[in-house]
DNA sequence: ACCTGAACACCGTTCAAGT
DNA sequence: ACCTGAACACCGTTCAAGT
């Protein structure tokens, strides 16, 4: 083991592993996937784009690190008392809320799963499944689904919020221009897309959230009693 | 109206939107989404990096082109006389398989949930739930969950074994390191990561994604039921 | 109408040199 | 131990000039 000296003393405003997270999430939240540069970085840090990999090993460490760190701040309040499908509702509806508010986290969770960003999702649901007295056998098949869905709407929520702003749009302005090229879709070949267009720009996204949530939950639950 | 006029025949070899599409999907393949370069792909094509600009408008048209190219023909062949059940288990599979033999499909999915790609699933999805006969207020709900679910989990899977691919090892070997990772983790905190590393390299990924399918369409079932 | 290829304004990453 | 900033090997995209 090498005799490594306890850490020195910093200077108030050293850069830091932490503070070049911190710098990056704001960088990530004003202008997306496509504002994280470390030229950019250095700047907002005052230091060159060099001084950065010394802290960090490279972009993707720096992605994941910024994902996690909002992760880990919304799985933080841990939901107690409440029923499993309660606590399980909350940790859908923060992530839900954190991906809206951060929408490059969608993206990020998707593509590095076994990454701890995600690990700490599917452990906080399977907590909750195994509260549930969810068979071990359906534990994975249920996490999978929870977590596949919960990343999936709420990143194309989030997406959908995304591309509004980028063209400058108010949301529902621009989910009503995605209803109209939907409904000018052939109607031979799309008529289920052109029938539910109407309903896409009124719907409200976070309880249809939960309502697919309870769906999972109620096939579950259909699975349980078919089983006794 | 333009008076324009009919398509001039063409060279065999002349460049089209198809054949820069094709060779696309070639480079995309072979060394994932960070392969495809204007650069690489005119010297596949044997032309200048500004000749494809006139055929495509930028990255990400050739991206979207590229990933519908592959959507439309998983979803070509029909699923004809089988129940809507059966059907969406086959839309799923394929998609699976899809994904899984192009990684990049999915994270290009994700994206933008208003393109076509994706709207083309959520059609063939939404006409089997029509003949399912599900209540028109549920439609909307079980065709975000079904197709969250059919990306998540595949999309995972395909991350995965691109990761290994890149790592240079074989499926099987990454995912008992990425279990043996997990099975270190504080055991206060990750209990249940822990308790399922074990199962991780030894579970049938098709099998449980066609569970977690199971799991959605077992939910409705249950919800019509309740209904009655 | 379609193609060429140099040029522009960027990237991530490295590394000798400093403190 | 930590930081600097020039340099390298790339990008996507544009555009005058060609055919």
């Amino acid at each position: 083991m090498v005799n490594k000296t306890a850490n020195p003393p910093r200077r108030e405003d050293s850069l830091t592993r932490d503070r070049i997270i911190e710098a990056a999430i704001a960088l990530l939240d004003d202008s997306g996937e496509a504002g994280l540069t470390f030229r950019a970085l250095s700047v907002r840090l005052a230091t060159g784009p060099g001084a950065i990999y010394w802290h960090i090993a490279d972009k993707s460490d720096l992605l994941t690190a910024a994902c996690d760190a909002v992760v880990a701040r919304t799985l933080a309040p841990a939901a107690a008392g409440a029923t499993p499908e309660a606590a399980i509702r909350a940790i859908a509806l923060g992530l839900f809320d954190a991906i809206d508010a951060h929408p490059w986290v969608g993206s990020a969770l998707m593509r590095a799963p076994e990454q701890l960003p995600l690990v700490r999702i599917v452990e906080r649901i399977g907590q909750q499944l195994q509260a549930l007295e969810v068979p071990d056998d359906d534990q994975w098949t249920a996490g999978s689904a929870l977590s596949s869905y919960i990343l999936g709407v709420s990143g194309q929520n989030a997406a959908n919020a995304h591309m509004a702003r980028q063209q400058g749009l108010d949301r529902t302005v621009f989910l009503h221009e995605v209803a109209m090229t939907w409904s000018q879709l052939d109607p031979g070949e799309y008529p289920y897309t052109r029938r539910i267009a109407a309903r896409l720009p009124h719907h409200d996204d976070r309880v249809d959230f939960l309502a697919g949530i309870d769906l999972i939950l109620g096939g579950l639950d259909a699975k349980r009693r078919r089983a006794r």
